[in-house]
DNA sequence: GAGAGCATTAATTCTGGCCTTATCAATCCA
DNA sequence: TGGATTGATAAGGCCAGAATTAATGCTCTC
């Protein structure tokens, strides 16, 4: 009879690349692998993945052990995390993921809080450059910015984000007035563009319902967002920024927001959470921590 | 995270009326299993069973342990099958339950066959008098004489089986002649009082679709068939007995059919198969050897 | 052809889970 | 009251699984 651990091995074998890299990402050598996996093998009596070089390929056997046995580990996990959370304290492992500039320096410091306030659970940040592209299910909560409708997966606010347009003084200095988005038509445009998202259309907005769309014709362009922010702060032009991420640089007068009384669309600050697994006390935890970390808008806790 | 073999292990004790007779399912001492009972309940954090003197009782959180705990051992067991299935070998527990006569002098032998020639798998016979009665799900496969409508459980005929009027040399000497069913009115009858039946009424039918159904006034009765066949060897009456119980004796002479030209109904030898667990090959295999062993009819195959 | 990366085999070590024995306390029953 | 059963605990031993190290062959790349 087949272990939990003899399964639990084997999926993570499963979806690894070569034996090599399981063997890393188990922190064993490469032998205990091999060795372990032949013992596994020989007690099953069928050939699980053929071995090559370059590259494992499962047998049918293996996917089905692979499929099979992942619901398994699921529903151990589960069973676990549920007499946890009977217990009253927050357990297990959690994986979040973010993106590259906003993870680091918002998400960043709450895992770190959780981790101080909850020893016994262990927390994995993964930032990436497309967060909402995960393909494998490795993952408890999906941090993201802008809201954005997947089929199947389960969405809640964490914080709102405004966006602001905003520009360097030196930029500005010199530059025909800007009264009316229609005056960008005269100015540098910056645009982020990520996600194949048609992000030179500007959308406007004042509280008085009055709207505008433009579309610009970006003087520069790239998918990240520290370069573009930089950009702006060299003087470059204009561009859409979050209030996250130019609270500090609006507070000290680095930048300045520019056709204040006209707005952007909200982006608000998202999390997208994995409904494959049981909602687990720790991931509950984690999100209040976000809710609590991400509150105070950087706007208004600037110094 | 527990483990698959924590949870069997807690689900046996779980299904024992005592550590000690969980200790002695598992062959192990009673120490092995206070200790890790409590074990595992330190690790998950919180009390499974209570114990006390005169049994014990799962708390919340151990019902839930051995609720979920079952489907995921399920779950292991059909993969483990799977895989078994998949090599053509022959593997894994079986358990088969029989009625006690039947089972002991039918089944058994067929049970040593298939152990000679599965090495590798294991099999319990369990014997009961009440097999149709399995409240438990611990059985693949239970023999039955006569069909039954049991819904949820898959029936398969494993071979037919005739029902004979009997009685001994002995008994007939002297008493009124049958000729016709009515005539059993003045014979002493012995009925078999078994699973509530209502056993009093005999059904008679000639190859002629003559049909005679007599109510019977039993001399004697017992819920043993081989008691009943033992009171009809001693002479005590008539009895109805299945070509299995007594095909040696119609054989050596020692009982004679009675109105052999009346039929009564056929009550086939019947296989029930536990719907919760997937068919694995063993029991493929083993319904194959009792249909197999079971062909030949006792009624024929007698020196 | 050197080197890097990967898989495998063999031999050895280790360790932690699990078991046993021994002992004691509590309860039930004859 | 003594015996039987059950459960808990402490102390010690054992062993199978799993790891490590060392060494070899293979393939691909530079």
């Amino acid at each position: 009879m087949l272990s939990s651990e003899d399964i639990s091995f084997f999926c993570v074998v499963a979806r690894s690349r070569s034996l090599a890299q399981a063997a890393r990402k188990m922190n064993v050598t490469a032998p205990a692998v091999t060795q372990r996996l032949r013992a596994l093998e020989t007690r099953v009596g069928v050939r699980l993945l053929d071995r090559s070089l370059n590259g494992i390929t499962l047998t049918d056997e293996g996917e089905l052990v692979l499929a099979e046995g992942q619901t398994i580990i699921d529903a151990v996990e589960n069973l676990t995390d549920q007499l946890s959370d009977r217990t009253n304290t927050v357990r297990g492992h959690l994986q979040i993921v973010a993106p590259y500039g906003f993870g680091r320096r918002h998400i960043a410091p709450i895992v770190d809080a959780f981790s101080r306030e909850y020893h016994e659970a262990t927390v994995t940040l993964h930032l990436s450059d497309t967060p909402t592209r995960m393909v494998n299910d490795n993952w408890d909560i999906i941090v993201h910015i802008g809201e954005l409708n997947s089929p199947g997966r389960l969405m809640t606010t964490l914080a709102p984000n405004r966006r602001f347009l905003v520009a360097s003084r030196d930029y500005l200095k010199g530059k025909p007035p800007l009264r009316h988005p229609h005056d960008l038509a005269d100015h540098r445009c910056l645009a982020l563009r990520e996600n194949d998202e048609d992000v030179t259309l500007w959308r406007f907005a004042t509280a008085g319902e009055e709207q505008a769309t433009i579309r610009i014709a970006p003087a520069m362009s790239t998918n990240d967002g520290e370069i573009l922010r930089d950009w702006t702060l060299a003087g470059l032009g204009l561009a859409v920024r979050s209030e996250w991420d130019v609270a500090a640089h609006l507070a000290s007068g680095a930048l300045v927001r520019v056709l204040p009384q006209w707005n952007l669309p909200e982006t608000n600050i998202v999390a997208f959470l994995n409904t494959r697994h049981n909602r687990s006390k720790r991931t509950s935890k984690m999100l209040e921590m976000l809710r609590k970390g991400l509150k105070p808008t950087p706007w208004l806790q600037a110094e």
